[in-house]
DNA sequence: GGATTGTATGAAGGATCATTCAGGTTTTGG
DNA sequence: CCAAAACCTGAATGATCCTTCATACAATCC
């Protein structure tokens, strides 16, 4: 289910020492601060390592590259929101398709609000890292949850779960993402999640 | 209605020879292969001034910076993308809700089928950018005329026409991007918009 | 306690690139 | 046709930054 890491990204070593998982630790923390504060464009080795309290060769001797960073940082959080996700769909399994779908939007929402700023960076920090295969196989794995999810709903014949999987998971995403990248005021921001749930019960009724 | 673009990149100067107009376009195109062949990482002045068959001298005659010649790409496309915009929903004044926002939904749709990877491209390079004056005036632009149209709508009260309004272009922007930027088959595609359309006629009945 | 393995250091190397500028060519206007 | 303005050239500059490696300290095991 992990996406197979090209070679080039795959990390080094692993801590086996609680010391040095102190530090690799500390990397990944300085790596969100400087992304946060500085942009993908100030995230050079010695800004990192610096932040981080370690010299640039201790960053070498877990990641073959600076790029192995970025993309150990990002799997990190897909597969966290992978798995709530999951979470989510495995709770609603066999309540009616509104339901269903009004819990992934309150759990999509709910990851994105939690650390607005750094999902923003992480976004642009993938686009950076050019590799959709990262990507394609969160989605995929995430799709599969809430396909299965929405398969088990009582109100709704299987052949259709897939096509209408498709169009709620892209329309939450999209919207949800959308709302977020503009700087919308909270009062905005609330009345759309619940207009964006009156909107989907509406499609399923 | 355009952005202030900072002063460190506004284009340098405005060609007024046709010599040089041939020049500035000859960037332009050669900017937008690099970038779809190589990525932002490979975008270089040298491998965009090589490609467009002029030195690396004349691109700076032009542009103050790197950043600002793809700022002016940028640009370039969000304008077109605006007034393809205000075309429909100017046509569409006075239609009801749900034509409006079918139209709207036909128009966008359409651009982005139009060049896919390069709009692709774009949004990442806009990441990288890392500049959102520039969307923020364009999307305050766009949101001004589907705003207008809907309020024209004879179907909606006034003062709902608002937040309806950022419901319907969030869920339709989003979808639409996310629809693209996972690698969907022109089947699944058209699938997609047509419940699309048909969620957003629920959600105004 | 000594040997092995794990961990940390940071100056030096080397490659890439954005940007400049002094000196050319071409076009325009009178 | 001539001067001024527009336009073009591309080697040289300089700055940034990734990556390596020789060296050294620390933990662990027998």
């Amino acid at each position: 289910m992990t996406p197979q890491s090209p070679a080039s990204l795959k990390p080094r070593k692993t801590p086996s020492q609680s010391r040095s998982r102190v530090t690799v630790d500390a990397i990944f923390e300085a790596t969100i601060q400087v992304l946060l504060s500085q942009g993908m464009a100030g995230l050079t080795t010695t800004s990192v390592s610096e932040r981080a309290g370690v010299s640039v060769g201790t960053m070498y001797q877990y990641f073959p590259n600076k790029q192995a960073l970025v993309y150990a940082l990002n799997e990190r959080f897909l597969t966290a929101l992978a798995e709530r996700v999951e979470a989510t769909c495995l709770r609603m399994r066999g309540r009616p398709m509104a339901e269903a779908a009004e819990a992934l939007i309150d759990t999509y929402w709910a990851v994105k609000t939690e650390r607005v700023e750094l999902t923003q960076a992480l976004y642009r920090s993938v686009a950076e890292l050019e590799n959709d295969a990262l990507l394609h196989a969160f989605a995929a794995r995430v799709d599969k949850a809430t396909t299965e999810m929405f398969r088990s709903a009582p109100d709704l014949s299987a052949q259709d779960a897939t096509r209408t999987n498709l169009l709620l998971t892209t329309v939450i995403y999209g919207c949800v993402r959308n709302a977020f990248e503009r700087g919308l005021d909270p009062d905005s921001i609330s009345d759309l999640r619940s207009r964006l749930k009156d909107m989907c019960r509406a499609y399923l009724a």
